[in-house]
Order: C-alpha cells, then structure tokens, then sequence
RNA sequence: UGGGGCGUCGCCAAGUGGUAAGGCACCGGUUUUUGGUACCGGCAUUCGCAGGUUCGAAUCCUGCCGCCCCAG
C-alpha cells in the first residue's frame, strides 16, 4: 500500500492527516491504534493505515477469553482478538495482542463488584477507559514511540484556545462522551478519535470498502465481562458476600415489604425485581443501605432530587461562563444544572439541578456540557431529595 | 361451633343473571457500549368446592370447605 503523496490524499473520502490531527508529512508519524475487534476501532486502523503513517495495532487482553469466544457484541477476548488480527494482517499493519487481565480485572472487574457491594451503581466503561486504555495502553504507545493513541470513540477532540477539548460526537445517536468525562488534559493531548465527526453508517460503509471481515459486525454494548447480562453474577463470582438478603422497605413508612436476595441486584431508580405486588402504583428504589442491607422504595415521585455531590470531579479545559447542562446517566438528555464549588483534580463539587432529576444513582457519572464541550464531571456520592 | 362478614390471575381489586375491568407483580420485545428508566405487547375458557334453578350464573338456591370479626 504505497504512502500518500501529500498531506491533502484523500482515501475513504477523508482526509486522513485532518482525522488524526497529525503534522505533515505524516510518512514520518507513529500511529498506535488501539483495537478491540470492533468495527469502529478497526476502521481506525484502517483509515489510519491509509494515512501513510507507520501505525500499529495493539489488543489488549481484558478477560477471560476462553469463556468469551464466540460472544457477540463482546469486545478485547476471545474471537474479538481474531477479529482484530485479522483485520491486521489485511491492512499490512502491525499487531501486538497484550495480555492485561491482572490489570483490568483489579481496576474495572474488582472496583465493580466494590461499588455493588457499597450500594453504588458502577460504569465499569468509564473505569476501563481511565485506566487500561488511557493510562495503560496509552503508556504503552508511548513506549513504542508513537507520535499519538487513536481509539474507536465516537467523540472529538477540537483545537480549543486552551489546548485540546473534547466534544460531543457529530452522530448524537453514538456519542460516547458520557464514558470519557475523566479523560485528562494530558491524555487527551496524545489521544485521537477519527472517527468522533463521522455517522456510524459511514464508519461500517470505509469497513467494506476496506474489505474488513468485521464490516458488518454487531455493535458491542452491554458490559464486555457480563456474559447474558447477568451481571449480579459476576459480582458474585469476585465477592460471594454479595448475595447476602435483606429487607426491602417502603421508605415513607418504614414498613418491610418484601426481602432481597443481595443489595448487588438493585440500583437506584430500579423499579423491575421487586417482586412486591398489590401496590396501587409502581414502587422504585429511592436508597440502597449498604451497612443494613436494606433497599429502601417508594413511589416514582420519591426519586425526585434536586441537586447532587460529585466525588472525584475532572476537568478537561476551562469552566465556560455558558449554563452547564449535566448528563446523570449515559442516555439521557444534558439537563440544565447550578455548578456549586471547584471542578477538577478531583475535588468535591455539587451540583444543583434546575428542574427535579429522577433516578439519580450513587456510583454513576454526572458528566457537564457546555454546548457540545464536555467541561468534565464526577462521580454521584449522594443525591438531595426534594421535598 | 351463637351472631355477622368474606372467599374473582402471585398480590390488590371491579363486576349482584347475559357470557371475567383495572392496578401492582411477572414474562417478552423495542430503545441502548454501564445499571436503570421509558414505551409496546403477553398474562384467569374462569370466579373456594359440589350440586341445583335458568335459554344463559362469578352473580340466584342448597350443602360442604376455608378465613375474619363480635360474642363465649
């Protein structure tokens, strides 16, 4: 596959030195892609290959792949590891597979079932992408002197007076910003997402034209190391104290309505698995007591809060004078919020919702827009109820 | 074993002669790279049991069983 003659060649209808923001001539850029198996990180490498740059691959090894073979929509085992190789060896690149199961199984699988276990409602992907992907991996490209890290991650990174920000991706439907609100100045310096301005459609349409097997790949979603989504099992498998019962009581009166097989299998704003029948109208999970074991229901009305505490807040640019919209969970639409206190290098900060938000779990991330930029989050420690 | 009341889907519950509402729960689907939410769909050939009356009964009659309350 020759080199592109100038910085301006174009394949896959783009341009690749503008995707991975790469000073010319790009013939003497290192590129690292990093590759789950996935559609979206392979079209990385592809178009990366397409650059001209020396780019190589790597997977890492994240769990178990024996167990996970021939999963769909899994991502970094088993099968997936194929698929990437595969895709590899059709671009001509460079491919190192690593095995990090220690480490992904201590700093995303044991933090997971940590949170469960605390009452918390974890996202393991924000976790994953602080820790194996962007402190690891990204070392690890450093290592082989890569001029960045190019992932699969539906989100822009846009030159800003400040330096890199990060953005909402083009598709709004694929935005992935909401799992990378931690990424730090320093990291997002040396990341690249190529593909944060491009339609899924586009994406699957280069796979082709690429000749990649993975073009019509399933997405991955769901949690990677939950096989049938049955993630309380996992929790169980790491911290067989997990399945410990207790009481589900009606918050308001203080009545024991029902038992619980284990704290693990609920979450804030949960209305499903309750199990108490005979209700005039659907009961929630308004609290989780962690040192009593009790979940605590009430009506949907109950779930109304009006501000939160955010623990291990970061910060990616400066605080805009622009109103912040906060996103509580990954779908859902930023709403408008009152930032009380400094945000970043993970100070503690509140913020305050301008109409009731419902369903706002402790261990999930408050990620803060303003307009398309993510400013940063932090992670809910506690809610205020209104009254 | 005197009096009264009640037994309809797992739970709550409408229906008192015309061929079983609804809610909760549960199950399935849609949505979705976290967990949830939301939305859509499914869910009692049968009304404690056994007879009887009637063209026709969950609804009327008789008996039995069970539960509750008040009396002992």
């Amino acid at each position: 596959m020759p080199a592109p003659a100038s910085p301006a060649d174009v394949r896959f209808g783009f341009d690749a030195a503008a995707l991975f923001q790469l000073a010319a001539p790009l013939a003497t850029r290192r590129i690292v892609v990093a590759m789950s198996g996935g559609v979206d990180s392979s079209v990385v490498a592809a178009l990366a290959a397409a650059s001209g740059a020396k780019v190589i691959g790597i997977t890492l090894q994240l769990y178990d792949h024996g167990a996970a073979s021939g999963r769909k929509g899994a991502c970094c085992a088993g099968d997936d590891i194929r698929d990437a190789r595969a895709v590899a060896d059709r671009l001509g690149i460079a491919h190192y597979v690593i095995d990090h199961e220690t480490g992904f199984r201590k700093e995303v699988i044991d933090r997971f079932a940590e949170d469960y276990l605390a009452g918390r409602t974890p996202v393991p992907c924000i976790r994953c992408n602080m820790g194996p992907k962007f402190t690891d991996l990204l070392a690890m490209a450093r290592e082989l002197g890569a001029d960045c890290l190019a992932t699969g991650h539906y989100v822009r990174r846009v030159a800003g007076h400040f330096g890199p920000e990060l953005h909402r991706a083009v598709d709004p439907a694929r935005d992935q910003s909401y799992f990378l609100f931690a990424t730090t100045a320093a990291q997002l310096d040396f990341l690249r997402f190529p593909l944060g301005g491009l339609a899924k459609g586009e994406v699957r349409r280069i796979a082709a034209e690429a000749g990649l097997k993975v073009a019509a790949k399933p997405d991955s979603q769901d949690i990677c190391f939950v096989p049938d989504r049955d993630y309380a099992r996992v929790v169980r498998a790491v911290r067989p104290e997990g399945d410990a019962p207790g009481d589900i009581v009606e918050a308001a009166s203080g009545a024991v309505l029902g038992r619980h097989a284990g704290i693990i299998g609920y979450t804030v704003g949960q209305r499903r698995g309750l199990m108490i029948g005979g209700q005039p109208e659907p009961l929630y999970v308004t609290r989780i007591d962690a040192a009593s074991r009790r979940v605590f229901v009430g009506p949907k009305r109950a779930l109304a809060v009006t501000a939160a505490r955010l623990g291990e807040t970061s910060r990616v640019g400066p605080l805009p004078d622009l109103p912040l919209a906060a996103k509580v969970r990954s779908l859902a639409k930023p709403v408008p919020v009152m930032l009380e206190g400094p945000l970043g290098d993970s100070a503690s900060a509140l913020i305050r919702f301008a109409e009731p938000e419902y369903g706002v779990a402790p261990g999930q991330a408050a990620v803060l827009y303003a307009g398309d930029r993510i400013v940063g989050g932090g992670w809910i420690e506690t809610t205020e109820a209104a009254a």
